[in-house]
DNA sequence: CGGAATCCTCTTCGATACTG
DNA sequence: CAGTATCGAAGAGGATTCCG
């Protein structure tokens, strides 16, 4: 059956890792959770942004997530005709869970395996990291186009964001490929490479300066 | 086959997140991690500590975070004749993903669900958690029997440290059934309830006050 | 006795095809 | 576009057995 009782496979402990992985420690859960906590996206959005994981287990991990009150669908108004999944503000608050996360695998990506996928949402998240880690990140509104994908890294004040979209009024574009966002981040690729193959262009006051600010080793 | 290749099922995919996930993802292997974390524990506890797990199924996530690097098995001097795992420096790094999961899911454990396991460790971890997060838990090195499991708490100016195992030369101790341990933390259950039905054993200098200071709202 | 390997059944995964 | 239907392959879980 496809609409069985939802509570499918529980650790049986009570203890919050053992709940916590209740609800998100199945496979893929986390990986959605990583492309949500940029922005809303819809069913076909996240079936391109996770390669290899089926509609079927996509669908049930949507289904068991909204369940559990980690995400929710918000129908837009009938212009766009399309529905998408958001974070909730408990979902929300998963965000140490992935920054955790993150920071342990950052040993791994240093030898990048054959064939990996670089999607543009990991990029994003990667330069994030980046700048909430770096002492003085460059303020400003900052529009990233990675593979064409629009993001905005504002850096103020009030702190570093980063969401999914097209900035309004941005300070500076740079677009690139999301590959060689990842390589300048690892430090496998430097501006200098990057910059004289024209794999890189920046646009408004986003400058080589600001640029290896956000990116630089 | 079971001596496959051991890179069974990766995400393939370049992000640290689901580098980490592809190492400690599987179903399990950060429940073991859990109970790795306050010490080294041999094959039979583990299975013991995780009801339900199935021995193939630790045999391989044991074989899994050894190939990787998180765990590594110590051979014990001939009169114990075991060996018993232990995370290396790499594994012990996963604890603030142990933290911040924890942390996440503590919102789950206020209405504990029925013939949910209370295992010794869960408890000392909620317990240390507790301490670590405490403007000022009474300093000290207290050790606690949880279900006739010993662990140490110690609290000193340079922080606050749990382990496994009895403690030498303990200030205090205290003994008590691991469930009313959670259920203290959880503020299911008050400290003069559970001394007045007498499930709380306090020795040396473990006194109301500390108990209090430790488990306490 | 601790530490698994084997066997068996059941569920889940991942891929493709199909439908509102 | 957003899923459901179907199916072979892989994995999980439980009991038992084997090995040192």
């Amino acid at each position: 059956m496809a609409t069985m009782c939802n509570m499918a496979k529980t650790y049986g402990q009570h203890c919050p890792i053992a709940r916590a992985l209740d609800v998100v420690g199945e496979r893929w859960s986390l990986l959605i959770v990583r492309e949500l906590l940029l922005g809303p996206l819809r069913y076909t959005d996240l079936r391109a942004a996770l390669p290899g994981i089926g509609t079927r287990v996509l669908a049930d991990r949507l289904k068991h997530l909204a369940d559990e009150g980690v995400i929710e669908m918000r129908r837009l108004p009938p212009p766009a005709s399309a529905d998408a999944y958001q974070l909730t503000a408990w979902g929300e608050k998963l965000r140490p869970v992935a920054s955790a996360l993150a920071a342990w695998g950052s040993s791994l990506t240093g030898r990048p395996r054959r064939g990996d996928a670089r999607s543009p949402t990991s990029a994003m998240m990667a330069l994030w990291r980046r700048a909430l880690v770096r002492p003085r990140p460059p303020a400003g509104r900052w529009q990233l186009l990675l593979d064409g994908q629009a993001f905005e890294l504002s850096v103020d004040d009030a702190g570093t964001m980063a969401r999914r979209g097209e900035s309004t009024a941005p300070d500076g574009t740079a677009a690139l490929a999301a590959s060689d966002a990842i390589a300048l981040l690892d430090g496998r690729l430097t501006f200098g490479d990057a910059a004289q193959s024209g794999r890189v262009d920046l646009r408004g006051r986003m400058t080589d300066q600001v640029f290896s600010g956000l990116f630089g080793a």
